[in-house]
DNA sequence: CAGTCGCCCTGCTGGC
DNA sequence: TGCCAGCAGGGCGACT
């Protein structure tokens, strides 16, 4: 469930504890260690080789993409799928090792010592084992395997008029469209429908079929949502989201229809409803987000 | 080429 | 009590 605002988080404490440390060891830990840097093309054993010695000059961020500029101009590239975590340890890391540990990173100070940074260790636990690392080769500014991604709603070059005029050319579902992120990055199924909510937008209007301004409304709720959920420290509903310390967001609080079932719409008091679409939960307010808009306005030829 | 769909995966929950 | 279906769902590859 992490999306934009939850792996804005989780770049905030990477950034902290990476920058300008080097990397002294790397364990593959376990059956699925390996898996976890399937995306890596050498393999498992390059990773570990490829990755060790390397210094961390920033921690960057698209969409729910996450990657690490190295000081030579490569990359590690980072996705948490939909249940990845990276958590920093800077003491008593000799606890048990938890069940979904899949790489840990022993970090040192750069430029690299010979010994480890005793007390420094930053882990990758994934319970799916959706997500994962590779590393890019020349990746620092934007690796090459998401150049496809769209900017996204925080980015200060996010061109606004742009991405109202694509979402306007899909002939598709607003839902489908807001979520492929070729067109927009960062949005998955919670922010998409308290945007929907909050611009009182049924998810399977066609996208061809809305006014600028609609769906410029649209692009101003993602926005908001997701920077008022940035300040809570993100959304999590259960323990698979959480920020490099292990600490949970409280933004559930505040969702007004994804996961409000049959509690009154906070707008109309209609009941919310949850529907399947693209093998997916949606949930709206069937009062306020009509499929068809009161007029009727049937432009059917 | 744009759009759609199935699959990857683990762990929890609910029904019988 | 135990088993299994269903659900959570981002992204990619394979189709139409």
């Amino acid at each position: 469930m992490p999306e934009l605002p939850e792996v804005e988080v989780v770049r905030r404490g990477l950034a902290a504890a990476l920058t300008g440390r080097c990397i002294a060891a790397v364990e593959l830990v376990g059956r699925h260690g390996p898996r976890a840097v399937r995306r890596h093309a050498a393999g498992p054993a390059d990773f570990v080789a490829a990755l060790t010695g390397r210094v961390v000059e920033d921690v960057r961020r698209r969409g729910k993409y996450l990657w690490w500029a190295l000081d030579d101009g490569d990359a590690v590239l980072a996705h948490l799928g939909m249940s990845g975590q990276f958590r920093v340890l800077t003491a008593g890391h000799d606890q048990p090792q938890h069940p979904h540990l899949r790489i840990r990173l022993h970090l040192a100070e750069a430029p690299a010592g010979p010994e480890p940074h005793p007390d420094t260790v930053v882990d990758f636990l994934d319970q799916r084992t959706f997500g994962g690392l590779c590393l890019v080769a020349g990746g620092a500014e934007l690796p090459a395997p998401i150049a496809h991604i769209a900017r996204d709603l925080l980015d200060p070059e996010f061109d606004r008029t742009l991405a109202v005029r694509t979402i306007r050319r899909r002939e598709s579902g607003i839902k489908r469209v807001l979520l492929d992120q070729s067109v927009i990055s960062g949005i998955g199924n919670i922010y998409a429908d308290e945007a929907l909510w909050q611009a009182r937008v049924h998810y399977d209007r066609p996208a061809a079929g809305l006014s600028a301004r609609t769906v410029g409304s649209l692009l101003d709720a993602a926005g908001d949502v997701m920077r008022a959920a940035l300040e809570a420290g993100g959304t999590s509903f259960d323990a698979l989201y959480v920020n490099v310390n292990g600490q949970s967001g409280y933004f559930d609080r505040s969702l007004n229809a994804y996961g409000q079932a049959g509690k009154p719409c906070p707008r109309c008091g209609a009941p919310i409803r949850r529907e399947r679409f693209m093998n997916r939960s949606s949930f709206l307010c069937p009062r306020c987000q009509p499929l068809l808009s009161a007029s009727g306005r049937g432009r059917r030829a």
